[in-house]
DNA sequence: TATATAACTAAACAA
DNA sequence: TAGTTATATA
């Protein structure tokens, strides 16, 4: 049963055998990072450690499961099982949920999500009589996250000098008091928000020994995944559980450090060696996962960046394609180039849809490349974005649910007190909620211990408020012995929920209708799931996933042989073999946000490495020179990041984005295309695969018709390249008539239409 | 009070 | 462009 070391190297097996003692491990991408974790973790096992007594954090409750299903093959399912193994937010609710009373919370309370927050601000606001045009409730969020991530609770907060004043700079002087409302709202709805989580585990521990304790004791050892990805939250957690034994156990890479916008302190691997003097540092150097080419590509840019943990990261693989870069005219044209390329990459070298992923910055890319696809024919999945979880109608249910759960849950009270309608108005919810905020009484605690008159409302509001109540404790009544499905199934229907979506006919209150039914149907999977492995089933337990879902961990079966599309960000800890970096543009990737601090940027180029040690076995990074922004056409330039990559690890298709006058590598070859970048059955009469030597930029505005002929190759700001087939009628009427490379034929007036002359 | 339409405004990454 | 909010109207 020890065969699993001689699949190691040799850092690998080190890390894997030196169980005991503060432990570094410095993974670089593709390292076999996962492999290690979870071979030390079944070392640990196999040696006798008993699993309750092993800790391990995971980035994504996908990853978690996946090494739980390893680990379980070499030590047995039995054993596996009662590991504790999660990421930081589903652990530390769920020991949150054992601990809540000392805290004074309810062991059923709600986790508000982000729309909950901004809802729960925006109501402050109001309470307050601030505009929500000068407290956005998204930055004062962000202010209040910040806060939380860094232990700063509102009293700190006001008395700290840095914040104070950058509220002041930002012309929003009172956040510290939204943000001691926002807690003090949250506590009386038996809610946390996301940050509450760590928060308020770190203020258990700090408050009762005797539980930190209890739980030194019961982690022996603890593993931490993307260690270079912890806020100062998460750290101290962890720093106190391991203060005893030591036997702490961190893999990281700083080079892939990309979430210091949630607070993430790339210092906490940096300053490994301070906590924990006596520790081992293992490096696993060997990129198992990448060719040649993509690795020392990667290398070269990252080298870019200061202050790093000095590491050679190495392929042994062939040396493989060359990175392509690829230009195009536009964001749409993008959008075909890359369809394109895969069309041509899966008929040549017969790889299927799931060997290749889309990766963009911003989730905002996203339409762009799906209708490319859709056009083609092509299965694809969208990770992120408006997730199935965010839409209207399942928020809509959930809302009941955490209602059944929790009837203090005041945003989802908001939320349902009056859909399906039920004649309760905002006149009365505004009363009931400047009630609530001047008594601490939730809207639930007032309609059940007050009289009508004390609330200022009359007999029959007060009679439909009652109503809704009966209505939610009928529901709380069954909740602990009923199952989910069937519970979900109820609610669904007393609520008035289904009637009101199968009242409605059209196209849009159908697919309304179908996402319920959706919801149902994984509802009551999950429950046939509990209900085989012996664990309750009950519909809070189901809400507790849910609410900690993370985007890599709603995968469905059905989305195997798909091409991906998703951000960077979400495709941490992924790989493929083929993989598009798009939208690789100045202000766009380096994003404008970050690009005048040089700390901004470095994240930004490390983030850049992480998109580009996704790949394999082939990478593009592909830019337009015109994109839609803020429903306006704007111009770009090629990233510095693709200007930053060793030239000798490149093949630039068509222009070259280093010919742009501001700057300019000597002597940076330019290989040209092996074959027309865009396949002829795309191709219109005419060619339209050579570019001009050099494009103008401006365009032609003419008004008559005499500079136009039949022929021509033209551009339009939004169809792309055509060329005219026909031209008629007299100024100031003239129409043409252009079939576009890309969307079809069509008929323009020309003083309307900006037609540029190409050839 | 509920709903439809018009007008406005903001626009990264995420548990 | 898209999502949200203000306004009108029944």
């Amino acid at each position: 049963m020890q065969h699993y070391l001689d699949e190691l190297n040799t850092p690998q097996r080190d890390a894997v055998v030196n169980t005991d003692g503060p432990t570094l491990v410095i993974a670089g991408a593709g390292s076999g990072k996962t492999r290690v974790l979870t071979y030390r973790i079944a070392h640990l096992l196999e040696k006798g450690v008993r699993p309750q007594q092993v800790l391990a954090l995971t980035f994504t409750n996908k990853a978690a499961r996946e090494m739980q299903h390893r680990i379980a093959a070499i030590v047995g399912e039995a054993n596996a099982r009662n590991l504790w193994m999660g990421t930081f937010h589903s652990i530390f609710a769920r020991i949150l949920r054992i601990e809540s009373e000392k805290l004074g919370y309810p062991s059923s309370f709600t986790i508000y999500d982000t729309a909950d927050s901004k809802s729960l601000i925006k109501s402050i606001l109001k309470e307050m009589k601030l505009s929500d045009k000068e407290y956005k409730p998204g930055d004062v969020l962000g202010r209040i996250s910040s806060a939380k991530n860094d232990l700063v609770t509102p009293p700190a907060y006001a008395r700290d000098v840095a914040r104070m004043s950058a509220d002041q700079a930002a012309k929003k002087p009172l956040v510290y008091e939204i943000y001691a409302r926002y807690m003090k709202h949250c506590y009386q709805a038996k809610s946390m928000d996301f940050d509450d989580l760590l928060l308020n585990t770190n203020i258990l521990f700090r408050d009762f020994p005797d539980v930190l304790q209890r739980y030194q004791q019961r982690f022996q050892y603890i593993l931490v995944d993307e260690y270079q990805d912890t806020n100062l939250s998460q750290y101290r957690i962890i720093k106190k559980l391991a203060e005893g034994h030591q036997n702490i156990c961190v893999v990281g890479d700083d080079a892939q450090s990309i979430y210091s916008f949630r607070g993430a302190k790339i210092e906490n691997i940096l300053n490994f060696r301070n906590d924990y003097p006596g520790y081992k540092i293992f490096k696993l150097e060997q990129n198992y996962r990448s060719t040649q080419t993509i690795v020392n590509a990667a290398n070269s840019i990252i080298a870019k960046n200061k202050g790093q943990i000095q590491k050679n990261v190495f392929s042994e693989k062939e040396s493989g394609h060359p990175i392509r870069v690829m230009e195009s005219y536009s964001d749409v044209e993008e959008g075909y180039r890359v369809a394109d390329d895969i069309a041509e990459r899966r008929r040549e070298h017969h790889y299927t849809y799931q060997d290749f992923a889309i990766l963009y910055r911003t989730n905002a890319q996203s339409r762009i490349f799906e209708e490319a696809l859709r056009k083609r024919g092509f299965a694809y999945k969208i990770y992120g974005g408006l997730s199935f979880y965010q839409r209207k109608e399942i928020k809509d249910l959930i809302a009941y649910f955490r209602m059944t759960v929790n009837p203090n849950d005041q945003e989802s009270l908001k939320r349902v007190i009056n859909y399906p309608a039920r004649g309760i108005g905002s006149t009365t919810m505004d009363k009931l909620e400047a009630i609530s905020a001047q008594t601490g009484y939730s809207i639930w605690q007032l309609i059940n211990g007050y009289t009508p008159e004390q609330l200022g409302i009359n007999a029959g509001t007060m009679k439909k408020l009652h109503g809704f109540v009966q209505l939610i404790r009928g529901f709380g009544m069954k909740l602990l012995d009923s199952q989910a499905a069937d519970l979900a199934r109820e609610i669904a229907t007393a609520s008035g929920i289904m009637a009101d979506l199968m009242a409605d006919k059209s196209v849009e209150g159908q697919s309304r209708a179908e996402n319920v039914e959706e919801l149902m149907n994984a509802i009551r999977e999950f429950t046939t799931n509990k209900l085989e492995s012996g664990e309750p089933a009950r519909l809070d337990v189901f809400l507790e996933d849910v609410a900690l879902l993370t985007d890599q961990d709603s995968e469905k079966p059905e989305d195997n042989d798909k091409v991906t599309l998703m951000t960077i960000h979400s495709a941490k800890g992924l790989e493929f073999k083929n993989v598009y970096i798009v939208g690789v543009e100045e202000g766009l990737f380096p994003s404008q946000m970050t690009i005048d601090s040089e700390q901004g940027v470095e994240e930004e180029r490390r983030l850049f490495y992480v998109a580009l040690t996704r790949a394999e076995e082939y990478a593009v990074m592909s830019y337009a020179k015109t994109r839609y922004k803020y429903g306006e056409l704007k111009n770009s330039t090629a990233s510095r990041f693709i200007r930053e990559v060793d030239s000798q690890y490149l093949e630039v298709l068509g222009n070259s984005p280093f010919t742009s006058p501001a700057s300019r590598p000597m002597g940076i070859p330019v290989r040209q295309p092996e074959r027309p970048a865009v396949p002829s059955r795309f191709k219109p009469k005419a060619s339209l695969t050579q570019r001009p030597a050099t494009p103008s930029i401006q365009f032609n505005y003419q008004t008559s018709g005499g500079d136009y002929q039949a022929g021509m190759l033209v551009e339009h700001e939004r169809f792309g390249r055509g060329v005219i087939d026909n031209i008629e009628g007299s100024f100031p009427n003239t129409k043409v008539t252009v079939t576009f490379e890309h969307s079809g034929t069509k008929q323009l007036l020309l003083k309307f239409a900006k037609l540029k002359i190409l050839r």
